[in-house]
DNA sequence: CTGTTAGCGCGTTCAC
DNA sequence: GTGAACGCGCTAACAG
């Protein structure tokens, strides 16, 4: 039978109280008392319940989240999963409540981190905007105790504890590794649009990407990247724009989100010529464009992984325990339209 | 505050033992009381607390799975995940035994499920060999109320309750799909290496393949396939004879395991016409191969996840609950050197 | 500093 | 048929 606190508490020659007390690492505890627990639950190999233990603690985590108010479908999807994860509080014991902002206005964000601080929750979860208003911001969270993990956008050299996204320069390369391997022989030029270069991810992706197909393949040439503010109606104009003026285009790199003006402008003007396109983010648009031929290769973020790994992560530092950073890697999905979940 | 079982109870006027009657679907409760009981939990939303349930019932769920003896990385990494979950055993209320049985041998496969059956555990994982003295052995353990999930390799037709592991079929179409975009516009020979046709998994991706090949891209030709029998060094022979006697071989694609040999034919005759390789699962050999190129794509099943996903279904059956299959889906990870995990 | 005691939400004998 | 009472492994007051 596996050994619980009352064999430790025996075996120690100590009450429960003493047990639970050296298990959670609190004070009023004697240090050759406290070793005495350490070698009993060593002898007996003691592994704590963690469900009886939430059972008993009956502690709730009010966490916040903070979200862009973005019109597109990736971010719809993260508030989903957000919301799906509100509704499994109860049986999480998390109390979680969101904040959404206007897109890409940084004043926003930082009202909204402050709001989120006066209502003392247990941790803070936010999509960041690469900015020092943010960073001070996050500090005063950080200062008041309120651990802060990043969502999908990093604030790297700041007080948040933890990112829980891709690695968005190697996504990057994957995607220039791609490309590459799909246009190698050819001769010609590839387009890249992206939401924002004030968000970090974006930079970091676009930096990925010319690493990997300036070397490798000199005969590649990259296209200046266009902004497309992750807005739809402004992405279609600028790659219509683009597919009518650049007839040596051989393939295509969207970075950001607003894909259904990609698609529609693909489509709009089917190229004699085939092109090689390469997008982020898995929604019901880029999965069309996945079956129909439009797109070749998508990249993804599961953004449900993304927000139960916030959660795990905000849990843990509430309580002080250390994560285990292998445990909470976000990897880079890779999708054709044959491998479709 | 979240409804317990006293409010329940409360509110249906009747007491905690016939609330848990109803909740369990055990006889010894009158119509319309459990009506009365089934409408108060309606009313108030009442979902139960698992881990309180658990916690209860103190119950384990002793759950043995079958394995072959295989000298392939891929095989030692499932044996290594079932050990894991072993491990993990005390938490999640399982006691896992793991039976080896020689690879590719179909009485000895019987006899292990005849072996585990006589245990009489909660359930029973399997790898499983397509014959039909197998079906029969899984008929037996239904037939006792044993739930069977078949791991990695399938047994359709068969009294099994569940599959734990990717599509097949799908693989193929998906490295077809990849190899064909990788040589678009070129023209010559892909060779193929299998395991062996006996095996349905393999026979899957073979016809996923050429799916995915033939009809789109009419100047590849492919040719008939090598059985390397999983074996590297078979593997190993059968390759470096194919690179010396086909000068227009553009591609290869593994779809089995044995794969050190391969990597080493590749290594010693690295051709001046690079060559593009597709090979299947991520072991310490094949990400080697991928990062100094001489692989370009790995196809992989997570071995963690199968089994973890075997579990959680066993335990759902023998509880006799539903199993959500869009949730215990296993998808097809495509990794290239730059989105290693 | 340490021990006692009363639950957390649920399952399960036993009586009634 | 139905209900009261105890316990699963752990935590958290409250005493001492």
């Amino acid at each position: 039978m596996k050994p619980t606190v009352h064999d430790i508490a025996s075996e120690a020659g100590v009450s429960l109280a003493t047990v639970d007390r050296v298990l959670n690492g609190r004070p009023g505890v004697r240090a050759p008392t406290r070793e005495r627990v350490l070698a009993a639950i060593q002898k007996l190999g003691f592994v704590r319940d963690v469900a009886a233990a939430n059972l008993a603690k009956g502690r709730v985590y009010p966490l916040v989240f903070i979200v862009p108010a973005n019109d597109n479908s990736f971010m719809a999807a993260l508030r989903g999963e957000i919301a799906a994860a509100g509704m499994r509080g109860a049986q999480e014991r998390t109390a979680i409540s969101i904040l959404t902002v206007p897109a890409f206005d940084i004043p926003a964000l930082v009202r909204a981190l402050d709001a989120a601080r006066a209502e003392k929750p247990a941790g803070v979860a936010v999509v960041a905007i690469d900015a020092e208003p943010v960073r001070e911001a996050v500090a005063r969270l950080a200062a008041d105790g309120i651990p802060v993990v990043t969502l999908v956008s990093d604030l790297p050299d700041s007080a948040r504890s933890h990112f829980a996204g891709i690695d968005n320069e190697a996504a990057g390369r994957t995607a220039g590794s791609l490309m590459g391997r799909f246009l190698d022989g050819r001769r010609g030029a590839i387009g890249i649009i992206v939401g924002s270069l004030d968000v970090r991810d974006h930079r970091e992706r676009l930096d990925g990407f010319r690493a990997a197909i300036s070397a490798p393949y000199p005969d590649l040439s990259l296209l200046s990247p266009l902004e497309g503010r992750d807005e739809p109606e402004r992405v279609h104009q600028m790659v219509s724009r683009l597919l009518a003026e650049e007839p040596e285009l051989l393939g295509l790199y969207s970075l950001g989100a607003g894909n259904r003006g990609l698609i529609r402008a693909l489509e709009e003007r089917r190229p004699a010529r085939p092109i090689r396109v390469i997008a982020h983010e898995l929604t019901p648009h880029t999965r069309g464009a996945l079956e129909t031929g439009l797109i070749d290769t998508v990249l993804n973020q599961d953004a449900g992984h993304e927000v139960r790994s916030a959660i795990r992560v905000l849990k843990a530092r509430a309580d002080g325990q250390p994560v285990i950073a292998a445990q909470e890697r976000i990897r880079i999905d890779i999708f054709l339209k044959d491998n479709l979940p």
